[in-house]
DNA sequence: CTGTTAGCGCTTTCAT
DNA sequence: ATGAAAGCGCTAACAG
């Protein structure tokens, strides 16, 4: 491997102008500067990430730990998530170090070995809970980290998150707006940040109507097909109660709906509404369902850029106001929510 | 974090004797060793992984590079592989950096800058084929890794795999055994070194018992249970050729297989005898099957730990002749293979 | 058994 | 605009 002194020799320079021609020094002659980038090209040189590490801090090496869960396998998130991030941080010059953990091993001690070898410059934390352990133990150790998600209503955090309460509170009004008043709530696993904001939109926007909050009906859970399914059957089976809409947390609880429906012999959107959160991770076209399901729409894989970008951020001391974003969504409406039938 | 100045100032030695008794270097005595160990588990101190890379060339971190490809998602490989590498890493005090290639990325910039950041003491691959232009490359570059499987038949890299060609060997052979001469080999992705070795033995034991290599009958494809289900149903769809028995690459393959006899109101076995070789990926119980399946049975978690001591002994130097290890298997006959009916 | 010295490859003062 | 020198935390060669 060429080293930095090799570069210097055929520069002509001394290692340490070499350095700042490369790092983009302003007390570099443009001109110097291209040649040496030129001939650090020439050579193959990279730096070595270790060298560089020791002196100025940062090893371009970021931690992403993963709990192995019972859904892990199945779901296709896990690949999603790594994929996306991978590639990202590799566009930057970094590399992610995975660990997925074991189902009986403590989270912590794995990022406190993480942290303790220093070799890793920031974590990506994803699957926040309300009361995060990770979060309070990597704020703590003054170890940067981005959050897919957000930890509490006014995070010290980086992070990239979606409106979760917003667009669930959209897709609410849109289905009061149409006269339902018995709207059923397909959320996600309780403890998770993202599942509380949506259950927060969904019952501001009932509260918006006057539907009392005892309307609401939340049921929650893995978001799978058997979710969908289950709950759907389980709702209808108390005649009088059923709801007119159903908002699926997922196009995969969607999916369970549909089928729950069929086989309940009800029609969407006849009898029932259904509206569903589409984050294009698990691979179905909503587009083809039948009827085609109206959907908010907020690719998830639109996020390793920003998580990528927010944690540089992070680890190179920017402002925490530039590392707190909000991914955009658009709302689709199709042919699967209709007024609901007297 | 703690140094290691930190723990010498403590243990009222130099850095260097702390250092020594650290690495269980013979010339410390045991009990200054035990002394220092205490103190530095009170100090919760943890070497430096990049100084320590800088000055010994060792990081702890390897690299797991895979192509993303089209069954990546739906198969559950993949979190299978990093799981169990990354946690038996872990055990060793190693760690996995990994990187997702995009379908489009060609696979050797990878690899490329992995090893020209200096940071990864080795790789991990998996998935070998027969022409590896990764193992070329980094047998080039003189960076140790470890194959899961072998690359030709008298392989210069460390290794961990199982006997395919016997494996299927004695599969096949057990069905001669019991008289049958139309044996069909549903084998994986044509190019994968395993996929030739199975069909190396398939052919060998065939040759065994006077069959003429023309009545071989060879599919292949990704082992899902597609595959399964359509060369079975086109195998039976010629009645002339129809064969007796069925060998499947994978207990995912031998799901669709019995599907699809199921459909052609084929009985197993009275019919159709049907043999499996199953690694544990699918998440299928084999003796659930109905009627239960035979197989050959080498689990692939089984493999990581080898996997793990064969490149950590690559990295230090250990011969090559320890570096290549053959897993063993068992054969566990059930009630799915019968002699052919007449 | 133990300490001194040197150096891994790089960045960053501090001089010039 | 450039170079000399120091040092990040650790290990290894070389003395005692």
């Amino acid at each position: 491997m060429a080293t930095l002194k090799d570069v210097a020799k055929e520069a002509g320079l001394s290692v340490t102008q070499t350095s700042r021609a490369l790092n983009d020094h302003s007390d570099v002659s443009v001109a110097t500067r291209e040649r040496v980038k030129d001939i650090a090209r020439s050579l193959q040189y990279r730096p070595n990430l270790s060298a560089r590490k020791l002196v100025s801090g940062r090893s371009g090496l970021v931690g992403l730990v993963v709990p192995r869960t019972y859904d892990l396998a199945s779901d296709s998130m896990f690949i999603e998530v790594v994929s996306g991030l991978s590639s990202e941080f590799a566009r930057r010059d970094m590399q992610c170090v995975l660990h997925v953990a074991q189902e009986d091993e403590p989270i912590i001690p794995v990022y406190k070995r993480l942290v303790g070898n220093g070799a890793l410059d920031g974590f990506v934390l994803i699957d926040p809970s309300h009361d995060d352990k990770r979060a309070a133990f990597l704020s703590k150790a003054k170890v940067p980290f981005v959050v897919h998600g957000r930890i509490g209503s006014d995070p010290g955090h980086a992070y990239f998150d979606i409106d979760n309460e917003t667009i669930f509170h959209d897709i609410t009004r849109h289905l009061t707006d149409l006269g339902h008043r018995r709207i059923a709530l397909l959320n996600g696993v309780e403890g998770r940040t993202y599942v509380a904001a949506r259950t927060r939109g969904y019952l501001r926007a009932l509260t918006d109507s006057r539907i009392p909050p005892s309307d609401a009906i939340i049921r929650g859970g893995a978001m799978t097909e058997s979710l969908g399914l289950i709950a759907t059957v389980e709702l209808f089976s108390d005649p009088a109660n059923r709801p007119t809409a159903i908002i699926c947390g997922s196009v995969r609880i969607a999916k369970g709906v549909y089928q729950a429906l069929q086989g309940l012999g009800l029609s969407i959107p006849d009898q029932v509404s259904v509206f569903a959160h589409d984050d294009h991770i698990a691979q179905m076209k909503t587009e083809a369902f039948y009827p085609a399901l109206s959907v908010t729409d907020a690719p998830m894989r639109e996020s390793w850029q920003p998580l990528a970008a927010c944690l540089d951020g992070a680890i190179s001391g920017a402002p925490l106001s530039d590392l707190q974003v909000i991914g955009s969504h658009r709302t689709i409406l199709r042919h699967s929510t209709a007024p609901p039938c007297q």
